[in-house]
DNA sequence: TAAACTTTGCAATGGCATTGCACTCCTTAA
DNA sequence: TTAAGGAGTGCAATGCCATTGCAAAGTTTA
């Protein structure tokens, strides 16, 4: 009998460790992209490098993606299932500048738009600030 | 009689000082964004700090934008000349991945999505990462 | 010309990401 | 069952970049 955490490491091929399993716990409840820090925070007694390694190796495999939001501290955010973090896969990101939380608005797509010629894209970054609706 | 620079700095209210010339200068000159390190070693003698409070009088007064482009280090690149800075004068930044070069596609406009309900836009940051006309 | 203000340079400081090293824990093979 | 090897973890740096305090130099103004 395996937990839904343990489910989702193995399906990475991540080996499910204790710490491992209460950082993806901790993304999972929160939905949406944390930082190191508040991540850190939230484990009082856990060393801050170990839960970056802990994050380099879920983003390694998928599991989740590095969003830079300009407030000075990458975040982290859990992927979906079947995500190879590919451009197809980028999403838009919203930070709150109200309440600082950034949330991944996989439900509104990037649209790609046309480049000048010789442009290619590889990967897109599309940020959009601003006061989120609980803030409202 | 003054120089395309020094109208540029009026135009903006910036009192165009020797070090201001030379930072504006440098930016109209490579046309893309350059970060701090960059404009710091192209003036072997001037001090970072000194650029750095430059640069964020430019930002002030609507003469620079600063990009966050992913790569570590802010990069600064000039404003049109009607630029407030407001979220219709964003535009994307594209990220050549190989030559680390980062520029405004100012003839690329941001398709401002729909947001989920009580989401507000104020500002918007769309980078792009792939490979430059240059470097294909 | 002196006082007030602005700009500049130097030398910190601080935040965050990242890494080296040693210790612990877990797995595996004899 | 035990020893060896590898993976994971914790602690203590290190490094990079942005930012600021302070004093000197330069500029403006009364």
């Amino acid at each position: 009998m395996s937990t839904l955490q343990e489910e989702k490491l193995e399906n990475k091929n991540i080996k499910p460790t204790a710490m491992r399993l209460l950082v993806l716990q901790c993304l999972m409840e929160q939905n949406r992209a944390l930082s190191l820090n508040e991540i850190e925070v939230l484990f009082e007694n856990a060393d801050k490098s170990t839960i970056f390694r802990t994050l380099k190796t879920f983003q390694e495999n998928y599991l989740v993606h590095r969003i830079n939001d300009g407030s000075g501290a990458i975040k982290y955010a859990l992927c979906d299932d079947d995500c190879i973090c590919s451009l197809k896969d980028n999403h838009i990101h919203f930070l709150c500048t109200k309440c600082e939380k950034t949330y991944c608005l996989k439900d509104t797509p990037i649209a790609t738009p046309t480049l000048p010629n010789g442009f290619k894209a590889n990967f897109a970054n599309y940020l959009i600030e601003g006061i989120c609706s609980t803030c409202t």
